[in-house]
DNA sequence: CAGTATCCCCAAAGATACTG
DNA sequence: CAGTATCTTTGGGGATACTG
């Protein structure tokens, strides 16, 4: 492949843009079908603090790659998307995700094997 | 693309197989070339304190990311090598940092216009 | 050369309580 | 409903010193 060919060696502490967070790329996965608003992402997330969401959704949006839309109605209302920049991102926790399905077996199985051999007894 | 059909919505918390550290991508794009040896790593990335790279390169080992061949010469070497599984985890890597290539400044940009709004004079 | 052992620090994560 | 404020905890990261 000719990935390799346009990498900068010296940038290589950079493969990221942004260092994500734990639950990144969850939101943006979960933005995947279209808008959806604060308590609706809590709650098909399962557990995730709303500390955390909020602060999440902050940098995603920080970084523009989710629009924020707050209605001044009552009760409140927002309402967040991806923006197309956002789209990109979800592409590539796609790749992330499906690597992640064909693999796991696999690591789950390497990293038995290499704990069975490297136990120390006393 | 078909993709999104085939990602498991409830595992959206498991859209990482491993929890990279800080450092795992950077060696194994460091890798991409071929084997090298413990502090040849260690100078080509920069600052990397030793706990971290060792930490790292086992982490990858017991993954089955990474294979680590020792001889038990005087002075002892180590050579560190990507598996094939590695290899994949490479290509991941690549898009990352393509991604990043393409889309920092947008990100940068975004940022800048974020903060000036977000500020509120006191 | 290729690590391990310690100790320290800070940022991220999370639990809880409160509010416009 | 959609957050913020506060506090506490965890552990990843890093510096330094030592070793087979």
């Amino acid at each position: 492949m000719s990935a390799a060919t346009r990498l900068d060696p010296d940038l290589s502490q950079d493969i990221l843009v942004v260092r994500p967070s734990k639950w990144t790329l969850v939101v943006v996965v979960q933005l995947r079908s279209g808008t959806m608003r604060f308590n609706e992402l809590r709650r098909n997330m399962g557990g995730v603090p709303q500390k955390s969401l909020s602060q999440t959704l902050r940098e995603l949006e920080r970084d523009g790659f989710v629009t924020r839309t707050a209605y001044a109605t009552i009760p409140p209302r927002v309402d967040y998307d991806l923006t197309a920049l956002g789209r990109e991102l979800l592409d590539l926790a796609d790749q992330f995700h499906l690597f992640a399905q064909r693999n796991r077996e696999a690591v789950v199985e390497a990293r038995r094997q290499f704990d069975a051999l490297d136990i120390r007894p006393a």
